[in-house]
DNA sequence: GCATTAACCACAG
DNA sequence: CTGTGGTTAATGC
């Protein structure tokens, strides 16, 4: 399961890393374990002490969020990105749990190096604003769109978030389930059922289980604008 | 009022 | 775990 990786030869290092010279790197490769995860399997958990910044170099995680309300999906995300910084940074614990979707590789950094390299490399540090920044930009987005779009506004832009930006393909297999599916876009599994079925009576997309195809892609833009 | 939307429940593969 | 049907509550003409 651990393997003593190579950060210099790294092929997934960040837009960070890169501005990190010799030594800063074999510093990170000291302090750093690379983990395989298999679909299902939790990287961090909600509520527990976080002492490392994970980096997921490949993969699919969802960000997910345990409430009264039941359970939130925040985010889906793919490698390589990081995965810990808000929650790492300044808080005691976890505030939010990182599973991986489908099969993930990640490395597990301490805090202490990672802090360092901000601290003492600017161009390391502007990296990681800018990936901050991204970060929150894309949730003011979600935020917009989960109260104002109906179900299938939502269901529509998920739809082409997974094709575009996830498997970039118009045929994907979902390892989410529809109930997964459901708290990402805040919506209950049996309306998630209702219009996927729906969408593909009307033939805009093609189900086969969990296998996806979208067919009509213009009209799923629509419908994510108008929904 | 009437239509639309979506949640909740129940039941069946 | 999914899909579907019935029911109900909220919201907007």
């Amino acid at each position: 399961m651990f393997n003593s990786p190579a950060c210099i030869n790294c092929q997934f290092k960040s837009s960070a890393t890169k501005f990190l010279n010799n030594d800063e790197l074999g510093t990170l490769e000291r302090s750093c374990a690379e983990i395989e995860f298999k679909k299902g399997d939790i990287i961090f958990k909600q509520g527990v002490l976080s002492s490392n910044i994970v980096y997921l170099k490949s993969g699919i995680v969802k960000f997910h969020i345990e409430e009264i309300g039941g359970e939130k999906i925040v985010k889906i995300a793919k490698g390589p990105i990081y995965l810990g910084i808000p929650t790492t940074f300044d808080e005691k614990y976890n505030r939010y749990s990182v599973t991986a979707v489908d099969k993930a590789s990640a490395c597990i950094i301490g805090i202490d190096v990672f802090r360092q390299f901000v601290q003492d490399n600017g161009k390391f540090a502007y990296e990681i604003i800018v990936e901050l920044c991204r970060n929150e930009i894309n949730l003011f987005g979600k935020y917009i769109s989960r109260v104002q779009k109906n179900a299938r506004g939502r269901i529509a832009e998920a739809l082409l978030f997974f094709s575009e930006e996830i498997y970039n393909k118009t045929t994907f297999k979902l390892t989410l389930t529809r109930n997964e599916f459901g708290d990402y876009i805040d919506t209950s599994r049996e309306s998630v059922s209702r219009i996927l079925s729906e969408f593909n009576i009307d033939g805009i997309i093609k189900i086969d289980g969990k296998k996806i195809e979208i067919i009509n892609k213009k009209q799923l833009e629509l419908i994510r604008k108008t929904g």
